[in-house]
DNA sequence: AGCTAAGCGAGACGGTACGTCCAGTCTTTCG
DNA sequence: CGAAAGACTGGACGTACCGTCTCGCTTAGCT
C-alpha cells in the first residue's frame, strides 16, 4: 500500500559502513558520513537500524565466512596436520594490520551491547567449532588423550593467535602455526 | 626551578577516574566531571594526560600493580604451581565484566594511536615477563623440555586467558587456571 | 525541502544577545548562556552565526533599523533641516556609552575578518546613503553649490559624529547636530 | 640589598608588545607569548604591568609622536595651507592598513578601561591641538569667521579622516586632504 | 485514476562531551 | 628581593556526533 523501501540502499549502506569500520574503527564510523557517501539521507539509515550499534551488528553479521573442517585422517599426524591447517588459516586471515584493528574494534563492540556481542560471537564460532571438531575426532580415534578438555585446547590454540593479534602485536605466519600446534600437542614437560 | 606539579592531584584524579571507569564504563567517564569532583581545573587534568584515552591508560596501568615472579622451587611441580599462580592472578584480575570491557577498549586504543599503543603494551609486559621467567627457570632446571620456545608457551597460557576475556566471554577462575596449566604442560597427545 | 529553521529562535536569540550586549558588554555576552536562556541548544546558535562576533554584528544590524530619507523640501532651509534630522538621528543612536563601545568593537572587527567586515560595512551604508541623497537633492535643486563633492560633505558630517564617538568621546546631542550642519553648510571662511 | 629590576627587559617587552599589537590586534597580543619571545618569565611582565591592559597602555603611550604646528602666515591662504598640511599629515600617517587596524584597536581599547582610555586620548590630543591652534590663529587674524566654533571645525576635518580610516575604509591622500580643507572652508552652500 | 500511507532527501534541533586558549595568580628554586 | 619556570584556577570558545524531528516530494498499490 505504501512505497516500499529501496533494498539497494541497504546494501550500499552496509558496504560503506563495512569499509569505514575496517578503515577507521568504530568511532571513525560516522553515520552522517556513511549516509552522505552513499547519497542517502541520515533518516534512511536510522529507519533501518535504530542505532549505530545496530548498523555495526549488521555489518559484522555480513562478514560471517564459511570455515570447513579439514579432515585428512584419524592418525595422530593427520590430526596434527588438520590443526595446523586451521591455525595456519587463522594466522593468514588475522595477520594484516587492518584486520587486527578490526578484531580489536569488534572485541570492544562485543562489550558495548548484547546484540552486538552475540553477532560478534557468531563470527568466531565457526572456526572455534572446526577446531573442536578436529580435537574430538582425535580423542575418539585415540590420537589424543581421552581425558582431554577440547575447550581448553581450543583456548590455547586460538588464544595464542588472538593474543598476538590483540595484545602483543607479534607476527603470525605458517611457521608460527606449526610451532604452536607442535607445542600444544607435545606439552611443555 | 618551577612550581612542581601537585602530585596529590594526580592520585586524586586517577582515583576518581578509576571509580568512574568501573562504575560507568569508558563513555561514562567524563573528564569535566572528574576534574570537578576532585576540585581541580579541567586544564590540570589535560596538562597531565593529553587525552581522555591517556588518562584511562594510566588508570589501568595503576591497576596492573606490581607482578612479582613466584618461585617455590625448581622441581616440575613447583614450576607448575608457579605458573598456576600467575595464570590464577590473571584470571582473578581480568574476570570482572568492567575490566573485560576496558581491556577490549585498550586493545582497540592500542591500534589507533602509537603513543597510546606503547602505553598499553607496557601494561601487559610485566605479567608476560613473569611468565617467561618461570618458564626459563623450568627449562634451566630441567623441569621443562630443553627445546621449548618460552614465547610460544607464554602465548598459549596468556592467550587462552585473554581469548576468554575478549573473544568468547568464557569464565575465568582458579579451576580454569589449573586446568589450563595442566594441559599446557602435559600436552594434548 | 528540509525542515525549516525556526525563525522564532532567531528573534529570541538576537533579543537575548542584544540585552546581554547592552547590559554586560561584548565580553559579558556568553554564547552558552544566551542559548540556555532562550531554551535552545548552543549548536543552534552556531548554526546561524558561525562566531560570537557574527552574532554581535547581527544584533547591531538589527539596531540600525531602517533609515528613511527625510524630505521637507528643496529650499536651502529644507535641506539644512533634513541634514540636521539625519545628524540628530545619528547623535541620538550613537551617544550611549554601550553603543560607543560596540561601534568601536565593530570597527576593530571590521579589520580583522573580511566576512565580518562587509557585514559591518552594510551596517553603516544606509545612513550614509541617506545623507548622500539629501545632498544630491540639494545640489540638483540649487540649494547647494553645483561643484560640491557629496562624498566629502558626507565624510564631514558623519565623520564628525563618529570622531566624537570613537576618538574624543565628546558628547552628542541635537544642539551639536545643529551646530555641525550649520558649520558644514556655511563653511569656515 | 635586593636584586634590581632589569630595565632592559622593560624595553624588550614593550617592543614585543608593540609589534604584536600592530600585527595581530588587541586579542592577538598574548601575554604569555610576549614573555616567551623576549625570554622573560610571565611573572616579570605582570610585576611591571598588573594587567594586559596596563601593558597596552604603556605601549600606546610610547607611540606619542611630536606634531608641530605649521605656520606660514595669517592670510586666508596661509591658514588654508596650514590646515592642508595638518590634514595631509594625518592622511599620510593613517592610510596604511596596519595603522588603520591599530587605530581601530585603540578606539576599542579606549572603551575597555579608563586608564587605557586616557592614554589613547593623549595620543590624539597633539594633532587635535595643532588643528585648533591654526584655526584660532585664523579667527584671530580675521581669515576665518569670528563666530566659528573651532571645536566643530576640528571635528569636521579630523572626523572625516578617521571616518575613512575606521568606518568606510576610503582612501586617504594629499588630494583628499586638499579637497577636504577646501570644502570645510568654503562650506556647502 | 485517484487517494493514501510510507519512503525519502535535506537538514534543523537538543544534548553532551571534547579539547583548546588565555588571563591572572601561586609556588618553587636560584642568584 | 628579583627573576625564571611553569603549575594552577576559572571560564569561554568552537567542534563533533548521536539520535530525533519536521518539511515537502515521490511512489507504490488499494479503491
Amino acid at each position: 500500500m505504501a512505497r516500499p523501501r529501496n533494498t539497494e540502499s541497504d546494501a550500499l549502506i552496509l558496504a560503506a559502513a563495512a569499509e569505514a569500520l575496517l578503515q577507521d574503527g568504530y568511532d571513525g564510523l560516522v553515520v552522517d558520513e556513511i549516509a552522505r557517501s552513499v547519497g542517502v539521507a541520515k533518516t534512511t539509515v536510522y529507519r533501518r537500524w535504530p542505532t549505530k550499534n545496530h548498523l555495526v551488528v549488521s555489518v559484522v553479521a555480513g562478514w560471517q565466512g564459511v570455515v570447513d573442517v579439514p579432515n585428512t585422517g584419524d592418525e595422530a599426524d593427520d590430526i596434527a596436520n588438520d590443526l595446523t591447517t586451521i591455525a595456519g588459516g587463522m594466522c593468514h586471515v588475522l595477520d594484516p594490520a587492518p584486520i587486527r584493528r578490526l578484531v580489536a574494534e569488534l572485541a570492544a563492540a562485543r562489550m558495548r551491547d548484547d546484540d552486538l556481542g552475540s553477532a560478534v560471537d557468531r563470527l568466531w564460532s565457526d572456526r572455534r567449532a572446526a577446531t573442536a571438531a578436529v580435537l574430538e575426532r582425535g580423542i575418539a580415534g585415540g590420537a589424543l588423550r581421552r581425558d582431554l578438555d577440547p575447550e581448553v585446547v581450543t583456548d590455547e590454540l586460538a588464544g595464542a593467535v588472538y593474543y598476538r593479534v590483540l595484545i602483543t602485536g607479534g607476527s603470525l605466519d605458517d611457521a608460527y602455526a606449526r610451532a604452536l600446534v607442535r607445542t600444544v600437542l607435545a606439552g611443555a614437560r
